[in-house]
DNA sequence: CAAGGTCAATGGTCAG
DNA sequence: CTGACCATTGACCTT
């Protein structure tokens, strides 16, 4: 209708020339029936035609060079005397006869439409400083990436790793600079790999020209993080100085722009009905467990997660063409640390703070530094609350390590799920560093990484349907915390205790308060990642 | 060109409809009141209104518009400020802006439903005679396939296909014959597509050059074998001669491996009214779910899975150059189907069946045969099951089709575990189709391909340290089997219902058997796939 | 009537 | 610039 429409507004005599096209085509229609019956012909050049365009049947080369001729209002003028052949072999010789051509058939410059938005909205690279960005690519595929990666990575990977195939270290990619081997490779367990997809993107965007480097910058300390003792901040970890020689050069491209989640007007959909209540009749117990009874103060987390509070380090841009010479080493840090340690306290806000959603709850998170901001901000959540959990950090720090290790990627989840994260699947693979090749393998990855994108999307609006309250957060955290008691750590049992322990909270929890739906703590079971 | 044509198709009055068109916007506005009364302006454009979409008066254009972008999730972005003028004409111009005003004028999005099943009466019609197939062949390869395509797997994805983006479509692999697109591509969930990965590195090893396209060929009569009526056996299924020429030459190592798809199920929507009557809706009792008391024919089904019977057919080399040539397609077939039709049994075999796991249990997988044997023994016994299940057989055709292609994966898995399957993670990987690339991004697909078959090792590993029993098995599958009420079937209380019956069933089973263990029957749901 | 789907004819894309 | 290719649009049907 859109195009009739328009056609009509912007051309009083289009009518008259659809109507002789139209008889043009009855009669060809009927002539042509005998010769050709499928495959119709160009009329402009002969050349089979891919259906109608402008009015005529026309292939795909002369659409397009009718469309571009109209747009770009363009004139051509024959060498010759306007008598070239327009055939599919000379069709390209004389611009000004093809064009004459195409309007002797009656092709309509009034269906061209105008120019719409790019169909992607990919972003240009934003970077000031092309040379330095090389350079520093340069640097980042040598050697010495490859050692950082191995010895990050040593225990991400699943109880078994039968990769001693002799057959699979023949595939080992071995390129110069690039000869990582599948142990190195294959320690994130699918769904690691599949939080570590989300996050990777993110990172690229940020300017990381290379994803396994940043992302390396990004999960080790915050993985390392869980082994430092509640509050015993280490204050170098604060020295910008040194890490950024440790990481690399001072010269992404990553800007500052919106790199905090805009605190309040994101939340578009709040709703909550705040369920600060009666949950703490299961509280005696629960000591492992601090569950929602006892009020954080989420003007706290509010201050740590938005980075808004002089608690906060910062990032300041040090050089105009520089912006963030050290792109993450601030965020790593929980607030505190930049503080004088502190007594623990006996509940930190984390804890229960994810409930607070209103930071970007159902807000959509279009902008890609946002979500970036975002993710960081839940992946250093999942760390802080495990932290701050006593029954974990009674635990020793080889445990500890395994356990986060080997859950950090679902607690992201989780607590993306708590949170309410929306994003755009498409929008995030179109930033992936996997559209570059057109290899038919690389099909295979984006299908995949889609897939798990999506997965992740449905878990947490499965999750949102359900409603879940807070205590039920907490008792999920903590069961998908303790869950792999049985993966070689050395208070197996008392980990299997607490994992069972949350179980059995959730349970009563359910029972009781919802005591018409049975099969509630089944549901929210069936939800985990 | 869709304008002419329409202008065209609509007719001979157009030229007055243009004159009204033409009528000076500013001069008329009084004019243009009575104009809107008679036909209603689209409130997002300005457009004539169509009638009222999603609680707003628009016209098909916004109406399409605000449908495609919820449906698939999408997110656009406005280049200018969010400013962009949405009228008939430049409507196209921002999808973001165009999007925004169909929100503010209070679109509803809850109005937009599920994508239902494609409307059947497109495919061209089965045909008996060989040479009609061929000529379908040549059309399948073209143009029409992809549609197929897009019929087979309408379903076959998580809630939304927000498979739109623009930057996606390019990285479709477009060989000539190979045109799918990534709304084509990417509709396998991400456990649907981990599990493809298994059931396609046996497929390629097959030799299978395009694992896709096999890929398909196999998965899809079996997905539509689940709509066969339960026992109504057609003998042309056995017979192997017809078919190998719908789906190719015969110079695949399939052959005619796909041939069992009887001819009637290519036509979609066959009438079926379901034949057992009454769904025993209120029926307290558990026959949809007949457990493990009724104790089955172990050996029937022992015959079948080990093919040593005569029932079955049995694959036999025909050239030792090709020790399994036709690796699949006898597997295809249930034991019963080569028989006589018997009247249907009250249960099959196949139902506990699979608690026997006597039969490649821990013994190693090392032949890549065997383990393609038997995935497709699992992927079958998945089907099977479901059709022999009375509570599923009672669901409409396409709930089924919903049910089973949304969860084939998950059981594959499921009676993977039951089966205690065992199998090399290495060993495959080392088969598979990804290690002949050594572009960087290979590594990620690597990664997560290992990732995966890892973790579905991890599943089975899990289940057989807890010892599942018969009843839990079944109830185990049908929890999985009815998982996913809420996508849009057309029984949604009745699956939910049959869900939540698999679940008390379950719950009851391990609070009778095992009372110790209070936590039991969350610790199965926990392992889930 | 208002949901849904259909598919020709638009659009844009980007190696070549 | 060219043109093969894929996504998007929307007029027109079906349910
Ligand atoms: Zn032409
Ligand atoms: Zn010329
Ligand atoms: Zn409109
Ligand atoms: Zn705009």
């Amino acid at each position: 209708m859109k195009e009739a429409h328009n056609l009509a507004r912007r051309n009083i005599n289009s009518s008259s020339d659809q109507m002789k096209a139209r008889n043009d085509d009855r009669a060809n229609a009927s002539r042509f029936r005998n010769e050709e019956k499928h495959h119709d012909v160009c009329l402009v050049c002969g050349d089979r035609a891919s259906g109608r365009h402008y009015g005529v049947k026309s292939c795909d080369g002369c659409r397009g060079f009718f469309k571009r001729s109209i747009r770009r209002n363009l004139e051509y003028i024959c060498k010759e005397n306007g008598t070239c052949v327009v055939d599919p072999v000379r069709r390209n010789q004389c611009q000004a006869c093809r064009f004459q051509k195409c309007l002797s058939v009656n092709m309509n410059r009034n269906c061209v439409q105008h120019e719409r938005a790019p169909r992607s909205n990919r972003l240009p690279r934003e970077c000031s400083s092309p040379d330095k960005r090389f350079s520093y690519l340069d640097l980042t595929t040598s050697s010495s990436f490859d050692y950082n990666y191995t010895s990050i990575y040593p225990h991400l990977m699943t109880t078994r790793q039968d990769m001693s195939n002799s057959l699979l270290t023949q595939q080992v990619i071995s390129t110069k600079g690039n000869k990582k081997t599948f142990q190195q490779q294959l320690r994130l367990s699918s769904f690691q790999a599949q939080c570590a997809l989300v996050w990777r993107v993110s990172v690229l965007w940020s300017g990381g020209p290379h994803g396994s480097q940043t992302e390396r910058n990004l999960l080790l300390p915050i993985i390392q993080q869980s082994l430092v003792p509640t509050y015993s901040a280490d204050p170098t970890l604060v020295s910008t100085s040194k890490s950024s020689e440790i990481y690399g050069g001072p010269n992404t491209c990553l800007q500052d722009t919106q790199r905090h989640t805009p605190p309040q007007e994101l939340c578009s959909k709040r709703k909550r009905d705040t369920p600060t209540g009666q949950l703490e009749t299961t509280r005696p117990s629960q000591d492992d467990f601090p569950s929602s009874t006892t009020s954080p103060s989420l003007s706290s987390s509010k201050v740590f997660l938005t980075s808004t509070s002089g608690n906060v380090v910062v990032p300041t841009p040090i050089n105009p063409l520089h912006p963030l010479p050290v792109p993450f080493s601030y965020h790593v840090l929980p607030p505190l640390s930049s503080q004088a340690p502190l007594p623990p306290p006996p509940l930190h806000p984390m804890f229960a703070s994810p409930y607070v959603q209103s930071f970007f709850p159902l807000a959509q998170c279009s902008s890609f530094n946002r979500m970036t901001s975002i993710s960081e901000e839940i992946l250093l959540a999942c760390v802080t609350w495990a932290r701050l959990l006593p029954a974990f950090t009674a635990l020793n720090d080889s445990d500890k390590k395994i356990l986060l290790e080997a859950t950090w990627a679902e607690l992201f989840v989780l607590l993306a799920a708590e949170r309410g994260l929306h994003f755009d699947t498409s929008y995030f693979l179109a930033h992936m560093d996997l559209t570059s090749d057109d290899h038919p393998k690389q099909n295979q990855l984006l299908v995949i990484c889609y897939s798990q994108l999506q997965e992740v999307k449905d878990i947490i609006q499965s999750f949102r349907l359900l409603t879940v309250d807070m205590t039920e957060w907490s008792c999920l955290r903590s069961i998908v915390l303790f869950r792999y008691y049985a993966r070689g750590l050395k208070s197996t049992a008392e980990v299997q205790r607490l994992h069972e322990k949350a179980h059995l909270t959730l349970m009563s929890h359910c029972t009781r308060v919802y005591p018409t739906d049975v099969l509630r703590t089944n549901r929210l079971l069936l939800l985990l990642p």
